[in-house]
RNA sequence: GCGAGCGUCGCCAAGUGGUUAAGGCAGUGGAUUGUGGUUCCACCAUUCGUGGGUUCAAGUCCCAUCGUUCGCCCCA
């Protein structure tokens, strides 16, 4: 019985999800477009240095969670784990920056990273995400996040924290790297084993462990935040003093930090309490850094990536709304069968939803399938209806029938398709 | 990559070494040759993720393997 399954960390969105799916694809290019971002699509892999340089050679994402492969041609290629590097690339590439200052961009697909599966964490995995290419303005962080707090509100999510940090860049990160090295090597053998391995490698990581005797260590480590120069307190005080104009509410937790190295100055969390361990479902921030990086010329950045699948498991936890079809046809008899297929279709035309019992069983079964079908009105097609060119219409909910020309049906279709809302 | 739990029909499950693998939902047929949602009856796992082992006897014990869940790591 088990046979060929999908793969480890992979699986099927099948119908009965797929619409949560559909419901954020819609609601996300709404929002998108009253934003004025344009969409962007990347390949799905890229060459493996990207991704090296890009994100950082001393990150998991890069060090052990890569689906990397050697192509018939010896290139390295890895499946992309996340959505900004292939973006900076297609942006330098591309001479975007040539086409008249700040781009807004976003993009959905998969991504892919080796790790072990557990709730909300799959191998292969969707995002949705936006990047600004070209504005070092803190507006325009404050106008990433708004879009993101919006497409959640637009979904019906509620019930979510907004976690927002400054790493501020470059030359703060080194002063504070080196103030934290200093508080934290006097205990470096309290900490726990994953922070001992950090302490050398990337500090600032160990601030979100969540080993309780190094947060108890760390609770009185000096904060980023004393840390970051007039430019970049002023970045953030800009950035907070927006939000609070624009009514979102956020809370400040210096121990923020992001798992990409590209990060500068704002980083940012959305998280919700209902997803147990995996409890972000939006992060992001800025990475003026990145473009550099990669070759391109230096280009301020910032945007975020939500993860589709958390966002289906919070929907799910909400309620239900079945795909209602208007109408179930049954038929009995070969001319009514026969005839039936031309009336569905005749009906499908003028815009009505049909869905045609294939059964050739008796009526009582055909009514049976119609009730659960969900339909709101089962068409009734037997040899005395074919006789008279008519139609029995039964209203599934109440029970109530009526014998109808079925000319009336594809001619008055608004007057029908009122009754099917009332009878819904 | 580390630690723990779980894997019996499409779904939810009982079963805790003794030989016929409960039950419920769904499904199919009938009671009802053209009328559903209620009811009643019948049918629906030679087999317990897979492979090996222990035993007179294994769904039940052991090992391996695959998958999954939870936690860690990390992240969306």
């Amino acid at each position: 019985m088990v046979g060929i399954q999908a793969a480890r960390g992979t699986r099927d969105i099948l119908p009965e999800e797929v619409g949560y799916w559909q419901q954020i694809e819609s609601n996300a290019r709404d929002i998108f477009r009253r934003f004025a971002y344009r969409e962007i699509r990347t390949p799905v892999f890229e060459q493996t240095n990207l991704f090296e340089r890009g994100i950082g050679e001393a990150t998991d994402v890069v060090g052990k969670e890569m689906y990397t492969f050697i192509d018939r041609g010896d290139r390295s290629l890895t499946l992309r784990p996340e959505g900004t590097a292939g973006v900076a690339r297609a942006y330098i590439e591309h001479h975007l920056s040539a086409m008249g200052g700040i781009q807004r961009l976003w993009y959905s697909g998969a991504m892919f990273r080796y790790e072990r599966p557990q709730a909300g964490r799959q191998r292969q995995f969707h995002q949705v995400g936006v990047e600004v290419l070209g504005s070092a303005d803190p507006r325009a962080d404050v106008e990433v996040i708004t879009m993101a707090v919006s497409l959640l509100n637009t979904l019906g999510i509620y019930d979510l924290t907004l976690a927002l940090n400054s790493v501020g860049d470059g030359d703060d990160r080194n002063r504070y790297r080196t103030a934290l090295i200093d508080y934290l090597t006097p205990f470096q053998s309290h900490l726990d084993e994953d922070s001992q391995d950090r302490l050398l490698r990337n500090p600032l990581r160990i601030l979100d462990s969540k080993n309780t005797k190094t947060q108890e260590i760390i609770r009185h480590a000096p904060s980023i935040l004393d840390y970051l120069g007039a430019q970049s307190r002023h970045h953030f005080h800009q950035v907070q003093e927006s939000l609070t104009d624009l009514g979102i509410s956020y809370t400040v937790n210096p121990s923020l930090v992001r798992g990409l190295d590209y990060y500068t100055h704002t980083a940012f969390e959305i998280q919700s309490s209902h997803l147990g361990s995996q409890s972000t479902i939006c992060g992001g921030g800025r990475y003026d850094g990145l473009i550099d990086q990669l070759g391109g010329d230096s280009t301020p950045a910032v945007g975020w990536a939500m993860g589709m699948e958390r966002l289906v498991l919070l929907l799910q936890l909400q309620s239900i709304s079945p795909t209602k079809i208007d109408f179930y046809l049954a038929s009995k008899g070969q001319q009514a069968e026969r005839q039936g297929m031309v009336f569905a279709q005749a009906l499908r035309n003028v815009g009505f939803g049909v869905e045609v019992d294939l059964s050739g069983s008796a009526f009582n079964k055909q009514l049976k399938r119609a009730d659960r079908s969900g339909a709101s009105a089962c068409l009734i097609l037997g040899d005395g209806e074919i006789e008279h060119q008519s139609v029995q219409v039964k209203w599934l909910a109440t029970g109530n029938q009526e014998t109808v020309n079925q000319s009336d049906l594809l001619t008055q279709v608004d007057y029908w398709r009122q009754r099917l809302g009332e009878n819904m």
